[in-house]
DNA sequence: TTTAAATACTACTTGTAGGTGGTAAATAAT
DNA sequence: ATTATTTACCACCTACAAGTAGTATTTAAA
């Protein structure tokens, strides 16, 4: 049970540029603080501009930043953008009967019922993480 | 964020089992039951087997039961013998100084501290599944 | 003892996430 | 203008999860 490792690399290039706002970051650059191959890294920012989250800067001196209109980004629209939200709609143990309504426990936690996976990681907001304690690059 | 397929496999059939303790099963008719393509479960049983999870029984009229071993088993078993269970011991967001005694705040949910997914999932007993409401196969 | 129905086991095929390489296009610095 | 550095884009490669096929072995029923 776990994210996949496109949607990690996500998640952590989009904390490091919300921790870095204003100042535009190549691939290159974050590729080697953050440790993600080169070149996957760059399909994945494509993927984020494309999804909204970035603004782009081409050519020489060029890089990324969060899109300055973006005043918050849930992590949802994050794993959404990359592998879908939608993933478990149907019901994981295979119940013909669980439903919404109807709810086996794995339904509840993946759904939006209370307490659920979404409220624990979808809902939390980039400016929750990297700020506090002392959890910074 | 999701378990395997092969996991999913696993837990359907586990519950299911659990639920028919005593009876025996053939992958032929739990394929059929369980829409899971014959062969692959084949294979995800002789795994469950292997774990100690299940008794068989070769040879025609044969099939598998739940270990009559076992008065209680643990989600956290099932999909640690499938997929393991140290999934994330390093950190989602990459964060050099996250740690169990400094956890971000995705090192929480999947680390053993309170509330945690482990508790949510992990620790959650195959006779809290099913029997539940009406869910039944 | 033969047969049918089941698991055990091995090999192969397919699909997809993850990762690499090369070149075109953009653009700031010179 | 030229050059260096960047993103954009496309094709390919790799590893592994998911799924398929076939045969050997086991065993209860006939």
């Amino acid at each position: 049970m776990r994210f996949q490792k496109t949607t990690e690399y996500a998640l952590r290039v989009m904390v490091f540029l919300w921790n870095h706002q204003g100042e535009l970051y190549s691939v290159n650059r974050m590729h080697k603080i953050l440790n993600i191959p080169y070149k996957y890294l760059g399909r994945v920012m494509h993927t984020l501009t494309g999804a909204g989250f970035l603004e782009v800067q081409q050519g020489k001196m060029g890089g990324y930043q969060i899109n300055a209109q973006k005043s918050q980004i849930y992590l949802y629209e994050i794993i959404g953008a990359i592998e879908g939200l939608d993933s478990y709609e149907r019901c994981v143990l295979g119940f013909p009967e669980c439903s919404d309504e109807n709810p086996c426990t794995l339904h509840k936690i993946w759904s939006n019922q209370q307490p659920g996976l979404k409220d624990m990681v979808y809902n939390v907001c980039l400016n929750d993480l990297g700020a506090e304690y002392n959890l910074k690059y």
